[in-house]
DNA sequence: CGTCGACTTGACTAAAATCAAACCCGGTGG
DNA sequence: CCACCGGGTTTGATTTTAGTCAAGTCGACG
């Protein structure tokens, strides 16, 4: 599966539907009997091809559309006043982002692409108004705000970890549950982003991260070699995610339980 | 209980209806006509009275409501499984919570009374249900719910500072426009949490709170006593929020440097 | 007036930021 | 084929910052 070499025949079969889509189970389409898939179908623009740092939207931008990254993955980052830069959240295909203009009805972050990419892009007006039809979609609709707002969720609570390995444990186990539900091995994967972008996602300096990652390798528990992950010992980071203390009582505890 | 002394009159008034709400044009009821008003006034079960430290639900409940503090204020906060907690948000009166079920369907944090309160509770099926109706409530039911990815998404920025002194400066700026907002004085409130939920709202130790507030006191930018707190330089609190050096920038640039 | 809890302050320690230098690897061009 | 970039990454030494532990202080309330 590397970057699509796409042949007609590609083309056709990318553009056809949500239906045949392979990540619908995971996107707006989920739960949407195929009737009413028609009436989504129409709105969207499918697949449309993104170059990798191409920004979807600014900051200050009015909500026009919301989107699904189809291959590929991106990011959104908000740049503060000083210059420098968070990033909000990556978003890895049959995910949806782009929410973030719904309150204001402005954009508060750009997106970007971290590679070259596709994305779906629904209109988020037609949306909002075909989900007034269509309770199905409203319902998921709503849902999926509500996940969007679970990842923000999440990221609060790898933010408030003090000590640096927890968050880049507590990262890479996100990272992993995110890539097996879309299909993908949990347990090994590369990273689309870079050291500098984890730092700026996590609240720490890139060498923070560098050095954690270091960390997990010495301890077996993951191998690294650039952007390319192995996890180990799923277990014992599942344990760093909890703190040194908990790493500790579970080295203790391994006599006594499996 | 034994909150405010409650008069029959009071009482009446009270129970009336979300259009004569003094907090409507914050609350969901905003930019509803007054017609369709009515069919949200019968979901609600308006202004309960809670007791200081109670919950309205735990994690792990399934959704029920959703809840807009109509007196007093509320955190969430979600619990790790080594036992501390975490605080996600603090709701003060007009603002809506409890969104956080509606991804997975089950609350993944609890929320809690900071003192003796008043909530209204909306069981999130009608609303839903209502709003597949109701054009301009589902307008209105987005939007609400991306005001509180906004303010999970300011949280984000907040813990994304390094220096707990802009964390500070960023959660006091964030009270005192929230507070401007449901019309009580930004410069001058009294807070509703202790030092110790600051921190755990903040990802910072109590004393470390403390000490920035002292240390905005010494600089003559706040002024507390307790819990007490009035902003007496406002431009000055804003430059702290873009960290030290932004501060060093605008004391050169105040004419005269040492 | 004494007690208790919340808050402040101080001294010390641990952790991550910063500064700085290598290193590794994919790509380029000799 | 190999030398040589250059970006991203790793590693090391030092400094800064916030956490921790431990006293105190303040203030509300019985």
């Amino acid at each position: 599966m590397s970057t699509p070499s796409v042949s007609p025949i590609d083309l056709a079969r990318l553009r056809r539907s949500c239906a045949d889509c392979s990540l619908a189970q995971l996107c707006l389409p989920a739960g949407i009997d195929r009737g009413d898939l028609g009436r989504l179908d129409e709105l969207v623009k499918k697949r449309r091809p993104v170059a990798r740092g191409d920004r979807l939207y600014r900051a200050g931008d009015p909500l026009g559309a919301v989107f699904v990254a189809s291959e590929g993955s991106f990011k959104t980052v908000v740049v503060s006043e000083s210059g420098e830069e968070h990033v909000l959240g990556f978003h890895l295909p049959g995910e949806l982002f782009g929410l973030d203009a719904v309150g204001t009805g402005r954009h508060r972050c750009e997106a970007v692409a971290l590679e070259d990419a596709r994305v779906c892009e629904l209109p988020f007006a037609s949306l909002a108004q075909v989900a007034g039809q269509l309770p199905s979609l409203q319902r998921q609709l709503l849902r999926v705000m509500g996940q969007s707002a679970d990842r923000d969720h999440d990221l609060v609570e790898v933010l408030s970890r003090r000590q640096a390995c927890e968050r880049i444990a507590l990262f890479l186990q996100g990272l992993s549950d995110r890539y097996r539900r879309i299909g993908q091995p949990g347990e090994e994967f590369s990273l689309p982003m870079s050291r500098e972008e984890i730092g700026r996602h996590l609240g720490l300096a890139l060498e923070t991260v560098s050095r954690g990652f270091s960390r997990l390798h010495e301890d077996g528990i993951i191998e690294v070699r650039g952007r390319r992950v192995r996890i180990l010992d799923p277990q014992a980071l599942r344990a760093q995610t909890q703190g040194c203390e908990a790493d500790m009582a579970r080295a203790r505890a391994r006599g006594g339980r499996a």
